[in-house]
DNA sequence: GTCTATATCCCGATAGAC
DNA sequence: GTCTATCGGGATATAGAC
């Protein structure tokens, strides 16, 4: 980080913006954040960035692609610390909502900023680890069973999202233990999703 | 509604406005909705908007109160269709699945819009049909266990909700039946929590 | 690889005439 | 209640100098 008159000579402003714009996000939210905003921060021109990244989404995609290494981290740390498939998946549930609250900017880059994934392959391949953390979970749960695992991969993952976008546009309010209640609510459906099934044998 | 020259002589541009603003919002997103651009569709300047709303907000709340009155009217009729209060439960979750996909732009004004509820409090009294819907079926199932309901509520909510913002989100795809299937979906996931949490006694 | 400067565009909101 | 006109602000993106 250069100093007050400092200039960026190396390749480093690349990850400065995207530093710098994890921060616009964090203060103005995702759909207001601009290059401009990010490029004033460094102290560079608002025409700097354009030799690093070829328009706005594109700089947004470098953010949700860090985002995503993150979110990783955290789903993986939550399914090591559980020892049975079940709970390996509660917990995923929970480090989902807890992301969410935790990781603000990066969650909204994720899933509030409007980018198009399929215009961003490398955004897509970046999700890979993600997905694949969640349906080997959910396979060991399903024994194999395919066509169950997506559907009981769907409905785990549309609760914790679900919980973790109430939470995040303030549904629950903002008192200072909303966050872990909330995570034990996402935990708490996981596992109620897991023996409904189970006990409906409801294989959709 | 005018003629192609037609003037807006009594109080109707407002609730034109108001349809104007559901175009736009189809079109272009409500990120990208602009009192300038709904003004233009109806053929007035970019002023007369503010004869009816403060600012580009209060007509985004006006939006958002219309979209709640469609929003209680599908989750009212799923209920009635159903005979028993689960069913009437998990028949409301398949109801908000089908509002987010067959309302688009009133679901992203209600949830998309960054709208602040607690500062339009025509907005906030909006949100009490829907409330009621929910919280009494949901009363039922819980034979009257006020914290038993309000996990269950939350729970059954965060789900459908998840599963509109995936499906919204083009998740899931866009196939004819995606949302008929994602719609299923989220009616077996609140039978399996309503039965899953019987099965755990899972208060929380 | 960054800077200066600029072209272009759009938006929100207001003032005052009619 | 709408119009004309306009102020002020901010954004994306490009061109050319260094």
């Amino acid at each position: 980080m250069p100093a007050k008159g400092g200039r960026y000579h190396h390749g480093d402003l690349r990850s400065a913006l995207v530093d710098a714009a994890i921060g616009v996000i964090a203060e103005r939210g995702v759909r207001d954040f601009s290059m401009a905003e990010a490029s004033r921060r460094l102290g560079v021109t608002t025409a700097a960035p354009y030799r690093h990244f070829a328009d706005r989404d594109e700089l947004l995609a470098a953010v949700a692609i860090r985002a995503l290494t993150v979110f990783a981290t955290m789903l993986s740390a939550a399914a090591d610390a559980a020892d049975t498939p079940a709970e390996r998946l509660a917990g995923m549930a929970g480090a989902y909502v807890r992301f969410a609250a935790q990781q603000r900017p990066l969650f909204d880059t994720l899933f509030n900023s409007g980018l198009d994934k399929s215009r961003h392959p490398e955004l897509q391949r970046a999700w890979e680890p993600v997905d694949a953390l969640l349906s080997t979970a959910v396979l060991e749960v399903c024994d194999g069973d395919a066509v169950a695992a997506e559907a009981l991969s769907d409905a785990i993952e549309a609760s914790a999202h679900g919980y973790a976008m109430l939470l995040s546009d303030g549904e629950y309010g903002h008192g200072p233990d909303v966050v872990s209640v909330t995570a034990d609510r996402a935990i708490a459906s996981a596992r109620a999703l897991i023996a409904g099934r189970r006990a409906l044998r409801t294989p959709v």
